[in-house]
DNA sequence: AGAATTTGTAAGACATCGCTAACGTATGTT
DNA sequence: AACATACGTTAGCGATGTCTTACAAATTCT
């Protein structure tokens, strides 16, 4: 077979390629401030505001976001559940890494402990 | 200004975008079990070796693998300590995800339970 | 109704990605 | 020396990604 192309990458929606962009990774920073119109989240931003839009599309895609339409202005909003897949696959390899994921663990536990304490 | 092309993505050795195809994150979990050869690595994929090549310069770049020369054999090794920037930059979303969060904490803490068990 | 605002979509330019085939290089073998 | 093995690199291709400009659709305001 001269060539049976396959292109086995980027399967809709999938959330690494979702956060390999960096604009859409401070898009995602921004939202973890509160939902924000489309305007509101392209306004740091020196691209345009379609491109904005479209990097909104594949985060819609991947779940990370959701939206809200209120009139004429869409509110979107940070949806992290789907940041698990990530997490669950990096945490495979605390094994080779214990000194780094621990601190990350006593992180984690700080954090709950802030929560705790202000809840 | 009419046209500044700036396309503001994917400095060199990005970890995330290193991690997004699933080719290279498959790498990674295959050098999870040992270091490997070009060759054993290549074994299970349907793609040619000098794809995997191309896969491994990236995670080269990325700091997520080192190689090591043995005569005519490169063993590659994972160093997956980069794949901190990605956890840490998750963490930050730790509070807007507080269940699932804790969910992986306490599977840390029960990996490290283990792995204490063992010695 | 008509104009302004907010957003999404389409088309096209351009760069980059991912792959294969072919070749080059270094090491090992006979 | 000649050949085999293991690997990297290059050239070139088709596909995909990212951006801009232009336009369409929905909502609000006057």
């Amino acid at each position: 077979m001269p060539s049976t192309r396959k292109t086995t990458n980027n399967a809709a929606g999938d959330v690494f390629t979702a956060v390999a962009h960096p604009v859409r990774r401070q898009i995602l920073d921004r939202l973890a401030l509160g939902e924000m119109t489309v305007s509101m989240l392209a306004e740091p931003f020196e691209i345009t505001r379609p491109a904005i839009s479209q990097h909104l599309s594949i985060l819609l895609e991947s779940g990370l976001v959701a939206i809200e339409k209120r009139g004429r202005e869409h509110y979107y909003q940070i949806r992290p559940d789907n940041l698990n897949e990530i997490y669950r696959w990096i945490s495979h390899f605390e094994r080779l890494w214990p000194e780094k994921l621990d601190d990350l663990g006593d992180y984690l536990d700080k954090l709950k402990a802030e929560e705790d304490a202000e809840g």
